[in-house]
DNA sequence: CATAAATTGTCAAGTTATTGTATAGATTTA
DNA sequence: TAAATCTATACAATAACTTGACAATTTATG
């Protein structure tokens, strides 16, 4: 594979374009007029773009898309990076099959897991630069975080990992999923979103994905994660008068636990609309008509959808 | 100095019209007739605003909506901003004080608070973009992170704020937290430094601080978080080999549980240096001797010097 | 109460800034 | 050799700027 044995990570404009949606004149002009990326180049004068170079070329193409000026864009992501606040993958050894096909999902995923469950981080870092470099967060979040966080659980309940394993790699990922919730201004003003785990429900990683894609939609988020009870809860809707309420049960008890939730809220000013999910309610699917309110979906993306379509009718 | 942080003109107009809801038109004429928000003009001379104007923009909208003439709106914003009680002052105008006048951290930390404590999450956002600016994430983490976690757990304690308040606050600084872990400079090659709680410990506060502080000074750290048990930890140790252990305990079980380590972490190979740590060893003293290890010291930063003097020492 | 004055949002015209894209001929890559 | 990429220039399409005007509304005044 690896004929010279310096294979540095360097993609042709070409592959450039195709990934990023941004056209190569138009790749020209910024490199022209901004001196952006400043790829590097082939003995021939080729551009060659690493994966740094189009993780920078996907956040600026983000920011140009919601409005802002290339000129500011390429600016600002600048300044984030001589900050360390805007993540970038490290340079890695990708070798040039990448070039012909993006790497298809499933096997990223796997790749993902088993560099966890050996708990070899570097890999890790590096499968995640490759990743960010072709697919947007989203992306990752519902097609290899998601379905990699669910594998770690089902490997620790079979005994094939420990819960020390279980640990790292469930941090690892929280903790990417966490950048991204981060990044970026708040573009709407308004109301928020507020996200809880049922009372006495542990598991947060569904509530955080949810968090992450409504975050990077642009919608304000006030995230409450694991084990809030009713009381509480109430006491804090009535005071930030949110547009919604998330409410997510993974276990079977937290999820019972959940109709009861009017005898707490229903009370509150601003009637907030009130959704519920997890996987609790596809397990125990007759406890989906036993809690009031609107259930969500089985999916992520689904309740997303669900989510966002039911705020955008109330907004008009 | 850096230029990221929220008093960075980088916003366009549209931008600008599409956030506030106020038109371009009128933008135009509140910068001709009231001279605001002021905002800074490209080599081109195209306003340029930064996020602080549409902070001012979005106060001053909102107290026209509710029937204030704009004229008055402004001569409001003004008065409230001399006073330091809407908006801390912008960078251009803080750096033409002297250095030394930098917003103290006491202050900060009581802002952020009372933003968090209030839910008012766009404000907090605010205040974090403008301490980055001025200060290094290292001592943010020690400074301003570190002892607002410790004022939040007392409000609690003390029946100030309801749990779901707690929550909301204490994920919001955790998730900085993890980004700054995430974020910055390649960790060198070589073993890791593995960060765990004690059996049965759920606070990761302050281990979460370490890990932020050991990261971004070039460790490499696998982090495991909260209550793991001995035997899984003993198998990792095994299997990763790490250069050293770290246990933190915040309340006395979990610290007198830590006494137990040797007999399960002590015939594993590659004999780490094991440091304990926390709350529960400032609290009850006398389990410093109990534990066996080297007693990492009282605060944070006490703790990082000492296990990255140690680590030096045996590097060599 | 009626009228004058001030305040405020919006529009239009003409100009400039910023950015995307097309073309042409030379060179590199596979 | 054919396809891809390079540079350089030109041009078109938005987006934004300034200035001046005007109608709707609010506020002050006789």
């Amino acid at each position: 594979m690896d004929k010279s044995g310096s294979a540095s990570p360097l993609y042709n404009i070409g592959v450039v374009t195709r990934v990023t949606g941004v056209p190569i004149a138009t790749l020209h002009a910024w490199e022209r007029r901004y001196g952006f990326p400043d790829a590097a180049r082939s003995a021939g004068g080729h551009r060659l773009y690493s994966e740094k170079d189009i993780a920078r070329l996907r956040w600026v193409k983000s920011q140009v898309d919601s409005g802002l000026t290339v000129s500011r864009a390429v600016i600002a992501a600048r300044a984030l990076e001589a900050n360390g606040r805007l993540f970038l993958p490290n340079e890695s050894e990708a070798s040039q099959k990448s070039q012909s096909s993006r790497i298809a999902f499933p096997s990223l995923r796997e790749s993902l897991l088993d560099a966890l469950f050996h708990h070899n981080l570097p890999r890790a870092d590096q499968l995640m630069g490759e990743m960010l470099a072709f697919y947007s967060p989203e992306d990752l979040t519902l097609e290899v975080i998601g379905p990699a966080l669910n594998a770690i659980g089902e490997a620790w309940e079979q005994g094939h990992i420990t819960i020390a394993t279980e640990h790292l790699a469930t941090n690892y990922l929280r903790h990417r999923l966490l950048m991204w919730m981060v990044t970026g201004l708040t573009p709407r003003s308004g109301d928020s979103i507020v996200l809880a785990c049922a009372p006495g429900e542990l598991h947060e990683g569904s509530l955080l994905m949810l968090g992450v894609l409504l975050r990077r939609k642009g919608w304000p988020v006030a995230y409450l994660g694991q084990n809030v009870p009713f009381h509480d809860l109430a006491k804090f809707i009535d005071d930030i008068h949110p547009s919604a309420v998330v409410l997510v049960a993974i276990c079977e008890e937290p999820a019972r636990a959940l109709t009861d939730w009017p005898h707490w809220i229903n009370q509150v000013g601003g009637h907030p609309i009130i959704g519920f999910g997890g996987r609790a309610f596809i397990v125990h699917p007759e406890l989906q008509g036993m809690v009031p309110g609107v259930y969500l979906g089985t999916s992520i993306s689904e309740g997303m959808t669900n989510l966002v379509s039911l705020l955008q009718r109330i907004e008009k």
